[in-house]
DNA sequence: CTGACTTTGTGCATACGTTCACAAGGGCGT
DNA sequence: ACGCCCTTGTGAACGTATGCACAAAGTCAG
C-alpha cells in the first residue's frame, strides 16, 4: 500500500508476505506464552486468520524452517521471523505531535515492547512542551534534529494535525529519517527511497461503510426486512426513501453521459449479480 | 487485507479500487476547498499519490463521469464518490474502550465529519464511566446492546486492551453489528459476512523496520558508510557487530536443514540482487 | 463548420498474489 | 529396519491488479 520507489519490487521476499509476518509473529508469541512448543501450519494459520497454504508459502520465503510430519518449532520460528523483520535490533522511534493521538501512542504498551522504543515525543505548543507522558518529557519540535542525530533514530511517527504533517515530514527527512508512520490525514509527498506508511481512521471507516452499504443493498434487493441489523439506519429509517439509490447529483457540467447503475432498478440489478 | 467471506470477490467494483476511493475523495475535498472546479486525472492522481492511469481506471468503475479533453468536475465527482462509498447517509458509530486511544478517537475531528457520528463511547471501568469526552458521556459497556438497537448502529470501533477485544467483538456481533474497526492487537474471529478491518500500530512499525533494515543491509553491501542516516543505530553502534547478519538461533530441534541467507555473505549476496 | 489539441476511458500485456493439490521428506510404531 | 502416516514445501493454474499506449470523444479557436 505504501511502496515508494528506490526499493524495487523484488526483495526476494514479497511485499504481501512482509505485511503478514508481523501477524504470524504475534500469533507465535501467543502460542509461546501458552507453553506450546510446536505448531502446525494449519493451527498457526488459523491463529493468524489466514489460509494454511498461504502461511506455508510465506514462511517458505524465509527458509526451510519446519519439520515435515511435525510442524514448526514455535521458539525457533519466533526467532527467524523476528530476525527477518529486523526486530533483533533496537529501533529508536520518535513521535511528533503530543495531542490526543500522540499521547495514546506514547502510552501504548505493545509499542515499547519487542524492538521499538520511543526516544522522544515532540510538540510545537509551548503549553504542551515540558509536560510528561509515560516517563517522557515532551520536547519542543525545535529539538527534533538534535535528538534524531544523537539517538540515531530512523523511524518517525507523525501524529500532528493534517496541516502540520508535511512540514514535519520534511524536517524528519532532512534530519535523515527514511521511515515514516503517518497518522495525519494527508498524502505525504516524499522523495524516492523513503518509506511511508499511513494509518487513517476515516479511510478505514469509509471502506467499512462501503461494504456495509453494499450488504444493505443486497439485503433490500433480496426482499429481506431492512429493519434492524446492519441497516443504514440513522435514528429511524433511511432518510429519503431509497437511500443510496437516489440519483440527484448537485449539478452536472457537460452533456450527461451514460450513468450506469443510477436508477433504483440498476442498483438492485447490480446487487443481484452477487 | 480484511476481506471476510460471504462477500464474494467481485462486487463489480474491485477491492483495490474501493481502498483508494477515500483517498481520492479527500484529495477532491482539498481541491474544492481551494476553489478548484475542474481537475484532470493527472492532477488528481498526483494529489492522491497514485499513477494517473490507475486513477482513471478506478473512476471508470463508478461510471463515465469526466469530460474528455477537460477533466473531472470536482464537485460532481465528490458527490459520486461519496455516494459510491455510502457517505450520503449517516453512519452512527460506537467506540468501545475509553482509554488513551478511545479518547483520541472520540476527539478526532475528521471522524465526526463527513458521514460518521460517534453515537456513544463505552468503557467497563466504573471510574471512567460517567466522565465526559468531547460532549459524550462515557457509558458502561452493559449499555452497548441498548444503544446499538436504539440508534441503529452498524459500525463498531474496538479500542480496548487486547484481552477484552474478542469478548467485546462477540457482543457487538450479537447486537447486530456487521462492520468492525479493530484497534486491539489481536486477530478477531468472526462469522462469515462480518467485515473486520484492523489498525495495528506495532504491525506497521514492524513492516517499516523490515524495509529500513533492508535498506541498511543494501547500503552496507554497497560499502557505504553505515554512519548516520537510517542506520540500525541504537545509541552508539550496532550491538554485536554484524547486526542482522548474525546466525545464532536460540536452539534448533530437528536436524538443521538448509538455511539460506544465514551467513553474512549470504545476506550481502541477497542484498546485491537489489 | 472544420480541424487541431487535450484528456478520458479501455484493451492488452505483464506482474503479483492466492489457492489447489501433491510429491518429498521426516517421525514413529512395530 | 521397514513401512505407514502426517505435514511441509512447491509447481502449476487461476484470479486480481498495474501500467502502457492509443482510439474515442470532447473543447475551443478561427
Amino acid at each position: 500500500m505504501s511502496r515508494s520507489s528506490t526499493d524495487n519490487g523484488h526483495h526476494g521476499i514479497p511485499e504481501a508476505t512482509v505485511n503478514r509476518l508481523p501477524v504470524y509473529l504475534r500469533a507465535l508469541y501467543a502460542l509461546a506464552d501458552r507453553g506450546i512448543a510446536t505448531v502446525s501450519s494449519e493451527e498457526l494459520a488459523t491463529a493468524a486468520g489466514v489460509n494454511s497454504a498461504k502461511l506455508r508459502k510465506d514462511l517458505s520465503h524465509l527458509g526451510s524452517y519446519g519439520t515435515r510430519g511435525v510442524g514448526y518449532d514455535v521458539e525457533y520460528l519466533v526467532y527467524q521471523v523476528s530476525r527477518e523483520l529486523g526486530l533483533t535490533q533496537d529501533w529508536p522511534v520518535i513521535i511528533v505531535g503530543a495531542g490526543n493521538l500522540g499521547h495514546a501512542l506514547a502510552n501504548y504498551g505493545g509499542f515499547a515492547s519487542r524492538g521499538f522504543r520511543v526516544s522522544a515525543i515532540f510538540d510545537s505548543d509551548p503549553l504542551t512542551v515540558g509536560t510528561e507522558i509515560a516517563t517522557l518529557v515532551v520536547r519542543h519540535t525545535d529539538e527534533i534534529e538534535a535528538v534524531i542525530a544523537r539517538h540515531g533514530v530512523s523511524i518517525g511517527v507523525i501524529a500532528t494535525p493534517a496541516a502540520a504533517a508535511q512540514g514535519v515530514c520534511d524536517r524528519l527527512l532532512a534530519a535523515g529519517i527514511t521511515s515514516i508512520l503517518n497518522f495525519a490525514p494527508v498524502v505525504l509527498s516524499v522523495p524516492p527511497g523513503v518509506d511511508v506508511r499511513k494509518v487513517d481512521l476515516s479511510i478505514e471507516l469509509q471502506i467499512l461503510a462501503f461494504h456495509a452499504q453494499r450488504r444493505a443493498v443486497v439485503r433490500v434487493a433480496l426482499g429481506e426486512s431492512p429493519a434492524n441489523a446492519g441497516a443504514p439506519a440513522n435514528g429511524q429509517a433511511p432518510a429519503n426513501g431509497a437511500g443510496p439509490a437516489d440519483t440527484g447529483p448537485p449539478r452536472r457540467r457537460a452533456k450527461d453521459s451514460r450513468v450506469p447503475g443510477e436508477t433504483p432498478a440498476g442498483v438492485a440489478a447490480r446487487a443481484m449479480v452477487t
